[in-house]
DNA sequence: TCTGGAACGTA
DNA sequence: CGTACGTTCCAGAG
């Protein structure tokens, strides 16, 4: 063991990230924005395993910069004849210094200089200092810098074999000790270098002169002594010599930017690597670096410091102490968190049945007012007073501000009754984190929650759209920094952990469930989260206010949560004859499409399975594969690729397949809606509200927002969506081509906005003047080019995408633009405008201010550049109609209160609204719901709202 | 058992 | 080489 503690991880970033890169499958590692990531993930897994099994205390990468070195300008052909980079390697270098600035650990790079020379910079200093160095390169120059205190990580293949060489090592395997190596070299050549040797001098005659002369000057000097062929080469081949031994030898005094103390082992930067690994596509990497750092800091994470002192939490069951308690912070926000107690926690073990009742069982409430001094005159008299009390012990340590938690399980009816006042009274101000799913929970307990006005999930949303992950403990690290990481001390971990990994929205044991009742750890834990919770909405609040997002936060979010909550809690009711008569038909359907197919192969083959369809396929039933599209896998067998394969070949095997396809597909849906319905008779989606990066919501558990309608045979799905016992019928009702309407908005165009205003069907209007005869004379095909052109536009389609779906010449495409362009040319000023806009902003915006944040329109690839640019086309009109019926829903949900209607709002299907509707109230419901629909947002066009009503969805939807 | 890819449903 | 989603199955990795 080195007398010094320090240990210097010194990597040459180059030579690693290349053997990383050939190592690994490129196709293996493509983000879906077209980036390789081989390299970098081999690279990082690589840096992440030093780290856990070396234990360095510095690391530091160096890497090669393009600019020609000093050993360039001395010889030019050095490192000349190499191989050009693959394309595939493009970037990666990039990302792999993006990685490690992430994790705090030192680039360094030197102009005129390469990797191995900083490398060697380094290990000289410290070895000098006395201290343990561990090189990593694949370049063998570096043998020179082995001493009994640095060694050498060499991989041997690949990246899964590496050789630690030390002193012994090296002179056993090279036949000279490390100092000498570059004599060797020098004779012997290097041909990665594309420096030529003595020709006919391998390491063993290089080894015995090196033995015999001391050094290659040594050897020079004595040229004229050596015999035979090799002597004659020797000095045919001195210049070179000389060359490479002044080439080869490492320089170990460059002036750096770094010193190693500067280099020492940090905690990484999550606010960094988050963002980046989301868009590297690396959740186990993120993970597994997670629990490298915790391992390698557990002080960071097991004891950080609280910026104020905890919360003392009471737990308590009385009425008069809670009544007082509250009025004493009447007006002032304060922090909620409803989780499971103690006597819930073998929920999470057993399997999902009746969890609603069984949740509802085992709640706690902990409220944490705010520990500023935000309260209002009652409280700070009754603080004040409190003070007096305390009079005779001034001295005291500071203490939090005094909590509450309350267990509902044993809540007696006086306390319940003001805790409901108070959670159910909007004027009594909360912060939640996830407020649908804490108002589930209390829901489900006979509570209601109301008066929220801050939703930290939600605030986070409205602040970093694309982000993925909105838990708690995620939120806290980022926006309150890495060294109040809760989870490590909430005595929730697992569960946190949980959700976090797995969430897709709001499940019922989400990141609020930190246990309560009993341990004072618990307490702590609860405390902790509320204090968090205060800071955290501070944080978050901030950037709100920058970002424009507090209006939607207050005004349409936090309200729309409280109404998606009501639609997930009601459900819609299902027939459930209807769907086992549709399982049985689709089955059947199934059964008979795969037998027919089995029999034109003559056996049996997993049809849900493409790689055994292109066995079948381009093998067995010898299908041409020109033209064929490929995917990673090989060639494709989508759909598209069948078509086309029918329509040369007419083979029955494609027509059976295509049909199982749909069969299968459609009988999956309705397995899943089946084992989706409650004991209740209806199905109860989830509402995800923080996903979408362009403000949509999405459905989950099951998706009731991708049920067909499209073939007749998937209307037959809708057709077993039905009204429930005690309403009379389902109302649907969706704006009509609301996101050409907003194209038409937006723009300013004046003959689309003309083509709205006289009410003339859109795509007729459109064709009539793309293709100059009248709208009456407009034929379908005309009509369906237009239609799928104007929608195109929304998303960035260029003319070969056009082409490609209309099945037309690329030309024909293109002119078929330039004439829409032609005779709507604000269409295409306002297209430009928009990525010309969020180009200089970083953001676009929508109608109601809306943000999506884009900086890969700045990025140096390509493709990313391009695919930010049709994000940014579409985020404001896919947005401004997220907005727009989220406004109309808050609009109608009111209405609905005002005009004490009993119908309700059952599901959001993007444009679309469903309700089920009460006895008699039919056409006051159709009224209300086109008003406030048709006046959710001023546009420069009419927003049309199309009814329609029966006893399923399918029915209504006429 | 977990994860990624392919495929496909919706607006 | 058209945006935004969620779910399912298979197959490879562990």
């Amino acid at each position: 063991m080195s007398s010094s503690p320090n240990k210097l991880l010194v990597i040459d970033g180059h030579s690693m990230a290349f053997r990383a890169f050939y190592a690994l499958p490129t196709e293996s590692f493509l983000t879906d924005s077209g980036q390789y990531t081989n390299a970098v993930h081999g690279f990082t897994n690589m840096l992440l395993k030093l780290i856990r099994e070396e234990l360095p205390t510095h690391v530091i990468l160096a890497f090669d910069l393009d600019t020609p070195t000093f050993r360039h300008t001395s010889y030019a052909e050095y490192k000349g004849g190499r191989a050009k980079t693959p394309e595939e390697f493009r970037g990666q270098i990039d990302l792999i210094k993006q990685v490690a600035e992430g994790m705090n650990i030192a680039v360094v790079t030197s102009e005129g200089y390469e990797a191995d020379d900083i490398v060697a910079t380094y290990a000289t200093k410290a070895d000098t200092a006395g201290w343990e160095t561990l090189i990593v390169s694949g370049d063998r120059d570096t043998l020179q810098l082995v001493t009994e205190r640095t060694t050498l990580m060499y991989p041997t293949s690949g990246l899964s074999k590496v050789a630690m060489l030390d002193p012994a090592a090296v002179e056993e395997k090279y036949l000279v000790p490390p100092l000498k190596y570059p004599d060797l070299a020098a004779l012997v050549g290097e041909s990665a270098d594309n420096l030529p040797g003595v020709p006919k001098v391998g390491p063993k005659t290089a080894a015995k002169w090196i033995t015999e002369y001391g050094s290659t000057r040594g050897i020079i000097e004595n040229a004229d002594r050596i015999s035979g062929k090799a002597g004659e080469n020797l000095r045919e081949a001195l210049a070179d010599v000389e060359r490479n031994l002044e080439l080869n030898l490492l320089l170990r005094d460059l002036d750096l930017p770094v010193t190693l103390e500067d280099a020492e082992l940090q905690v990484p930067d999550r606010e960094v690597l988050d963002p980046l690994f989301d868009a590297l596509q690396f959740n186990q990497i993120r993970e597994r670096l997670f629990e490298t750092f915790a391992a390698r800091f557990p002080e960071t994470v097991v004891a950080p410091t609280p910026t104020e002192a905890l919360p003392e939490v009471t737990v308590t069951e009385d009425a008069e102490k809670l009544s007082e308690f509250l009025k004493a912070h009447a007006g002032a926000p304060m922090a909620i968190a409803v989780c499971l107690d103690r006597s819930g926690e073998s929920l999470t073990t057993k399997p999902k049945r009746d969890e609603a009742a069984r949740v509802a069982e085992a709640l706690a409430v902990v409220l944490v007012p705010s520990a500023s001094g935000d309260l209002t005159e009652a409280a700070e008299a009754a603080a004040e007073k409190d003070n007096d009390d305390d009079a005779a012990n001034p001295a005291a340590e500071p203490t939090g501000v005094p909590a509450l938690a309350l267990s509902l399980t044993s809540l007696d009816s006086a306390a319940d009754a003001v805790l409901a006042e108070w959670l159910g009274d909007p004027a009594a101000p909360k912060l939640v984190h996830d407020i649908k799913d804490a108002g589930k929970r209390l829901a489900w307990r006979g509570l209601h929650l109301r008066g929220a006005v801050e939703d930290t999930l939600i605030s986070g949303y409205l602040i970093q759209p694309d982000r993925r992950n909105f838990a708690f403990t995620e939120l806290v690290t980022q926006y309150l920094g890495a060294s109040t990481d809760p989870a490590s001390y909430l005595g929730c971990h697992d569960q946190d952990d949980a959700e976090a990994s797995s969430s897709q929205g709001p499940d019922l044991f989400s990141s609020q469930d930190l246990l309560t009742g009993v341990t004072a750890e618990d307490l702590d834990a609860a405390a902790l989260h509320g204090m968090l919770l205060h800071q955290l909405s501070q944080a978050l609040g901030e950037q709100l206010v920058e970002r424009n997002g507090e209006k939607l936060l207050r005004e349409m979010e936090i309200p729309l949560a409280e109404i998606l909550l009501q639609m997930e809690l009601t459900g819609i009711a299902v027939s459930p004859e209807k769907l086992d008569s549709l399982d049985a038909e689709f089955a059947a359907a199934i059964e008979a499409s795969a037998q027919e197919a089995y029999a034109v192969v003559g056996h049996e083959v997993k049809l849900g399975s493409p790689k055994q369809l292109q066995t079948v396929l381009f093998e067995e039933l010898e299908l041409p594969t020109a033209g064929v599209k490929k995917n990673k896998t090989g060639y494709s067998t989508d759909v598209e690729t069948l078509q086309a394969l029918l329509i040369k070949t007419q083979n029955d095997f494609l027509v059976h397949l295509m049909n199982h396809r749909d069969s299968t597909k459609l009988r999956q849906t309705v397995t899943g809606l089946m084992e989706a319905v409650n004991g209740d008779g209806r199905i109860h989606t989830t509402y995800a509200q923080t996903v979408a990066a362009t403000g949509r919501l999405s459905s989950l558990n099951p998706n009731l927002q991708n049920i067909p309608v499209r073939t007749a045979a998937g209307r037959k799905i809708r057709d077993a969506f039905v009204v429930g016992p005690g309403y009379e019928t389902l109302l649907t009702a969706d704006y009509s081509q609301i996101e050409m309407r907003i194209m038409a908005h937006l723009s300013g165009d004046q003959a689309l906005i003309e083509a709205f205003r006289a009410g003339e069907d859109l795509h007729n209007f459109v064709g009539s003047r793309v293709f100059g005869v009248e709208a009456s004379e407009i034929t379908p095909e005309q009509r369906s080019k237009v239609k799928a052109m104007s929608y195109g536009l929304a998303y960035g389609l260029s003319s070969f995408g056009l082409s490609k779906q209309l099945g037309i010449g690329v030309d024909e495409a293109r002119n078929l633009m330039n004439e829409y362009f032609e005779r709507f040319g604000g269409v295409r000023d306002y297209l430009r405008e928009v990525v010309t806009q969020a180009k200089q902003d970083g953001f676009t915006s929508t109608i109601f201010g809306r943000r999506r944040y884009l900086p890969d329109l700045s990025s140096e690839n390509r493709q990313l550049r391009q695919m930010a640019e049709r994000a940014a086309l579409n985020a404001p009109i896919q947005g401004s109609a997220a907005d727009i019926i989220k406004q109309a829903m808050i609009g109608v949900d009111s209405a609905l209160r005002a005009e004490g209607l009993e119908s309700r709002l059952l599901l959001q299907v993007h444009d679309e609204l469903i309700f089920e509707v009460a006895a008699g109230e039919r056409d006051a419901l159709e009224k209300l719901v086109t008003t406030h629909m048709g006046s959710a947002a001023e546009l420069d066009v009419p927003l049309d709202v199309h009814v329609g009503v029966g006893s399923s969805w399918h029915e209504a939807a006429h």
